[in-house]
RNA sequence: GGGCCUGUAGCUCAGCUCGGUUAGAGCGCUUCCCUGAUAAGGAAGAGGUCGAUGGUUCAAGUCCAUCCAGGCCCA
């Protein structure tokens, strides 16, 4: 015995499960507080600033939940462990319509009134309690999936201290002019009785099917009076605003035409002018648009007195309609802003409800607009004011949360004035750093250049109430804590919920004029709490000297990342509140993740029904698997599609690789009592060769995965690990096994350089995995290194590794590639001849042009890996003649144009001068256009021409040939290797362990007989036999048939 | 209508920054091999007009232009 077993590894159960594994790390994490430790222990440490982006607590959490939510914890975990100390503070964000919208499903209304006749009070307070409900489930989820940030310290959107930080920055914006109540035209939702951001319109867009009318408004009064009598042919597709029609609109620059058709005189853009006629009619005359500015028409419907004249828009399409288009300034943007310029008034003749109000014409009062197109249809076709009538797909926007169709109206609203800082938003945007780059000047800084007021204030009862009162004479009042109220209304309201109703009902009298003040109805945009999270989640509150030491400390962000979709959400609100009340940046790098689409490619959504449960999946394959797939499958910038096949391949092919070294080397580490931390094992020099490579590659993995996470490419990262993992396991263990087969220890300091190669190996690979998969990484390192030579009893309280030079030999890198080169190629000749690798065959011949030293001291690793006695380099044999191609790459620069003429040449050789260039020789080249051209060696490709099935094969300069001929020797000893075959099988069947003894019998005769009798010393030391006779064994625990060389042997065998 | 992204094997995706003539990987399929760590691994095979067209170049999956399709965002 050797080394201590002071400490022997937990022995390794092979058939893991990995979710069960997780809940164990889980609560260990728990018991040993691992990730308050971990905080703890870079204390005082180099601040590396985190944002969590508050989730909407308003339903259950998604598999598109966990997407960000793993990114959002491995560069923080990758950070700590580079010495970083990293606050992850938790939040929610928890007012708004989605919360509304999920109570009102509860409750069953469907409207404004439903829920004041339901009370404010109670509907606030189910509110709260729904935000409550989802908010654990979303905790839930968290922990589950290894997403370490502080819940117990998250920040609440609704909490007071919040919005006392959030009313806060409003009165400053108040105060600076930037906040301003405002006529303006937005999408409304008749049925929530809500205007809807720009954010949420986008959300609903929809194709359509609406009427497209053409409508003749006949000209009253005009400076050419030859117009008189003639009409304007006007065009809509919302024939519901004609009753508010105050003006029509041409392009001033553009071409009209009068018409004469059927004996009435029409105008009519020229460019549109077929498609709105057909052939039909004569025309008249043309003339230009700004000739018909200033004309009087007779409108529609009466009812709004003055205007009515014809207008100059720059808006008007002359590729579809009529060139002159219908205005009604209170359902349209530029109808609105035309009608200011004109002085028009804004005649509305809509409810908040969407229904005609006795300003409409009779027939029409009471009834919902949309409703109300084909009746309004109906009577210009009557009254003969309609010229045409058709429909017309487009896109047109609905409700995104209950569907109702979208109503343009002029209301009034708070608005912050982004646009006056549009400029500096784009220089701070200069400033971060995206990933992917394309977002900066593409998606988000064509967002920034088009950039129009922030449509602040909602009609709805759970948000952050706007904190503005204001009096019968109209002044204002920014109120900017709970503090500042109590002042003002000289009453203690500090320990007051902030919320409607009860906020309502707090008057004071104006300090202005001393009239009753009273707040605005209306609630904030509740994007505004998420943007402000970067000050309010500390209660940042400068006049109450509160938060204001936490907040500099952690201001800006050296990090956030959310999914492509918070461009204009979070991303924007939080750079326009930056910009805003700090006059800076927010975040120096995000992340921006791509949508997670199902199998069809579909974006998931649990309204659409094909949004995958996460918890199924981490039931079923694990938190791990689930993180790694998200982390390194497809880039994280595309939309990707998911399902359940890719989690199970990556528990087979990673995991579980993962996991098979680590079981083999605890079996053997345990079998051979190896102990890290007293083992005899020589300095990495003087290790073998294959050691020495797999430490090499190593250094190479952790070089590059460092790289990669500095520059949030975790991806990458990642996939170098895995292939780490890979060629750990499939190339160094599948070489280095028999190096651990060392019972007793006999093989001395060569088992110990192994053991202890593989055991660094393991150690840094899971450190190296940490932030990727921290369940497994963990399991890992409590086994493995916790407790050991010092080591934290947590690999998350482990430094990321670092890259050790002396580790690294880029030319035993080379040397290893070429030896698997001339493996494969043996292997390819092994198939083709149908040699089996079993058979030991005599001689490899190997041939590599200039490159033989290169594999010097891998020959033994070529030898035993084709089963050959020896390998040898080829001096004189010709397997075939040779064939060089031109090295495009090298000789392409060179020789420009010539380059085709010499792969020409080369084509056409026989074999002479290709043969001279892989001996080494420079070599002459004659030209069809009688030219010449040097060539080096290292200018051409050279492989041998070989004829399959006879033992030769060649690839990229590299040729093997297997020395076929099977002498009775060899023959003997491949029968023994197929029978130590068998009876390896046959242990395994008996459920043997890997070191139990054995008797065995092998009933056979002929050439197996002959061949154990040659080989019985071999056989029985790999099988581990204290016995091995001709027959059959007494009391077998298994007897079997089998087949070899062609001969039947029956072998049974039975524990010792 | 505008912007951005994507388009490579039956499926999921690398490769495109920096052009090199035989375009890869995994899954799935066929045949064989290896294995007392392995639910793994290896070899061979079937499967590709690299979305289309044009251009630049000795050379284009890669660069440029135009177009087509899909997605997202904006209108």
């Amino acid at each position: 015995m050797y080394g201590g077993v002071d400490m022997p590894f937990e022995p390794v159960d092979p058939k893991v499960s990995f979710p069960h594994l997780e809940e164990r790390i889980l609560a260990f994490w728990k018991d040993a507080d691992v990730f308050h430790r971990s905080l703890a222990a870079r204390e005082g440490a180099p601040r590396w600033v985190f944002y969590e982006g508050p989730p909407t607590a308003n339903a259950q959490p998604g598999i598109h939940h966990v997407e960000p939510r793993t990114f959002k914890d491995v560069f923080p975990r990758f950070k700590t462990m580079t010495g970083h100390y990293v606050e992850r503070k938790g939040g929610w964000d928890c007012h708004g319509l989605p919360v509304e919208i999920e109570v009102e499903k509860e409750i069953g209304t469907t409207g404004k009134k439903d829920i004041e006749a339901f009370g404010i009070a109670e509907f606030n307070r189910l509110c709260r309690e729904s935000v409550q409900r989802y908010v654990d489930a979303f905790e839930g989820l968290t922990e589950r999936i290894g997403f370490w940030i502080d819940t117990e310290q998250a920040y609440w959107t609704m909490h007071t201290p919040y919005i006392e930080s959030v009313w806060w920055s409003l009165k400053q914006l108040h105060a600076r002019g930037l906040l301003v109540e405002d006529h303006k035209v937005t999408a409304y939702c008749p049925r929530c009785g809500t205007a809807l951001s720009d954010a949420e319109v986008a959300q609903g867009y929809e194709t359509v099917t609406d009427p497209s009318i053409f409508v003749r408004f006949p000209i009253v009064e005009a400076d050419d009076p030859a117009l008189v009598g003639s009409s304007l042919l006007v065009w809509t597709t919302t024939p519901w605003t004609l009753p508010a029609n105050e003006g029509a609109a041409v392009d001033a620059s553009a071409s009209y035409q009068l018409v004469e058709r059927n004996g009435e005189r029409l105008i009519v853009g020229e460019p549109v002018r077929d498609a709105a006629l057909g052939e039909a009619g004569v025309t008249v005359r043309t003339l230009s648009g700004a000739d018909l500015v200033g004309v009087r028409y007779e409108p529609p419907y009466a009812n709004v007195g003055g205007a009515h004249t014809v207008v100059a828009g720059t808006f008007v399409s002359m590729e579809e309609g009529t060139g002159i288009v219908h205005m009604a300034p209170a359902f349209g943007a530029e109808d609105l802003a035309v009608g200011r310029a004109q002085g028009w008034p804004v005649f509305k003749p809509v409810g908040d409800d969407g229904r005609f109000t006795d300003l409409a014409p009779p027939f029409v009062r009471g009834i919902f607009v949309k409703d109300a197109d084909p009746l309004i249809i109906e009577d210009l076709r009557d009254r003969g004011v309609l010229f045409a009538s058709a429909t017309l797909e487009h896109a047109y926007p609905f409700c995104w949360r209950c569907h109702t169709p979208l109503l343009y109206y002029a209301r009034t609203g708070w608005y912050i004035r982004t646009t006056q800082v549009k400029d500096r938003l784009l220089e701070v945007n200069d400033s971060v750093r995206w990933y992917p780059s394309h977002i900066q000047h593409g998606r988000y800084g064509n967002w920034l250049e088009n950039n129009v007021d922030w449509a602040l204030s909602r009609e709805r009862y759970w948000g952050t109430p706007l904190p503005i009162w204001r009096c019968e004479r109209r002044h204002e009042r920014a109120v900017g804590s709970l503090t500042e109220l109590s002042e003002l209304a000289e009453r203690d309201l500090t320990g007051l919920d902030p919320h409607k109703p009860g906020i309502d009902d707090v008057m004071f009298d104006c300090p202005e004029c001393g009239e009753r003040a009273q707040r605005v109805p209306e609630v904030i945009d509740t994007w505004y709490d998420s943007g402000a999270m970067p000050f309010a989640q500390w209660g940042y509150h400068p006049e109450l000297g509160r938060g204001i030491e936490q907040f500099e400390r952690n201001f800006p962000a050296d990090f956030i990342s959310e999914a492509i979709d918070q461009t204009r959400g979070w991303f924007y609100t939080l750079m326009a509140e930056g910009v805003l009340h700090f006059d800076a940046g927010v975040y120096r790098n995000v992340v921006c993740l791509g949508l997670i689409l199902d199998a069809e490619g579909r974006k998931m959504s649990k309204s659409f029904g094909n949004s995958i449960d996460p918890f199924e999946v981490l039931d079923r394959h694990g938190a791990d698997t689930l993180r790694w797939f998200l982390l390194t499958n497809g880039s994280p910038w595309a939309d990707r599609r998911v399902s359940f096949e890719a989690f199970d391949e990556i528990v087979r092919q990673f995991l579980l690789t993962l996991w098979n070294v680590y079981s083999f080397f605890v079996t053997y580490a345990n079998a051979n009592g190896f102990d890290p931390a007293s083992s005899g094992a020589p300095p990495v020099d003087r290790r073998a060769v294959m050691d020495r490579w797999v430490l090499s590659q190593l250094a190479d993995a952790v070089r590059e995965a460092r790289e990669r996470l500095d520059t949030y490419d975790a991806t990458g990262a990642g996939r170098r690990i895995q292939s780490f993992v890979s060629d750990l396991s499939n190339w160094y263990v599948r070489r280095t096994r028999r190096r651990f087969w060392n019972p007793g220890g006999v093989a001395g300091a060569d088992a110990e350089a192994a053991a202890q190669t593989l055991h660094h190996g393991l150690v840094t690979v899971a450190t190296l995995l940490a932030p990727f998969v921290p369940f497994v990484a963990e399991e890992l390192w409590r086994n493995l290194a916790a407790g050991r030579g010092g080591m934290p009893d947590s690999v998350h309280l482990a430094d990321y590794p670092t890259v050790d030079d002396a580790d690294v030999d880029p030319a035993l890198d080379r040397s290893m590639a070429l030896a698997r080169a001339v493996v494969e190629l043996g292997r390819r000749i092994r198939v083709e001849t149908k040699t089996k690798t079993r058979q030991p065959l005599h001689e490899a011949v190997v041939h590599i042009p200039g490159r033989d030293a290169e594999l010097d001291g891998l020959l033994d690793v070529i030898a035993d890996e084709l089963n050959v006695r020896a390998v040898r380099f080829a001096d004189t044999e010709s397997f075939g003649a040779w064939r060089a191609k031109p090295n495009y790459k090298l000789l392409g620069p060179a020789l420009g144009g010539r380059v085709q003429a010499v792969a020409d040449a080369l084509e056409r050789d026989d074999g002479s001068l290709a043969g001279r260039l892989a001996a080494g020789e420079t070599t002459e080249l004659t030209l069809g256009d009688g030219s010449s051209v040097t060539l080096e060696p290292e200018q051409v490709d050279l492989a041998q021409e070989v004829m399959s099935g006879w033992g030769v094969a060649s690839e990229s300069g590299v040729t093997v040939a297997l020395e076929l001929e099977i002498s009775a020797e060899l023959r003997r000893e491949g029968i023994a290797r197929d029978l130590m075959r068998a009876i390896q099988d046959l242990r395994k069947a008996a459920g043997l362990h890997v070191s139990d003894r054995i008797v065995v019998g092998v009933e056979a005769s002929g050439s197996v007989a002959e061949a154990l009798e040659t080989h019985r010393d071999e056989i029985a030391a790999e099988t581990l036999a204290v016995e091995l006779l001709i027959g059959a064994v007494e009391n077998a625990m298994i007897r079997e048939v089998t087949e070899i060389d062609e001969e039947t042997a029956t072998v049974s065998l039975r524990k010792a």
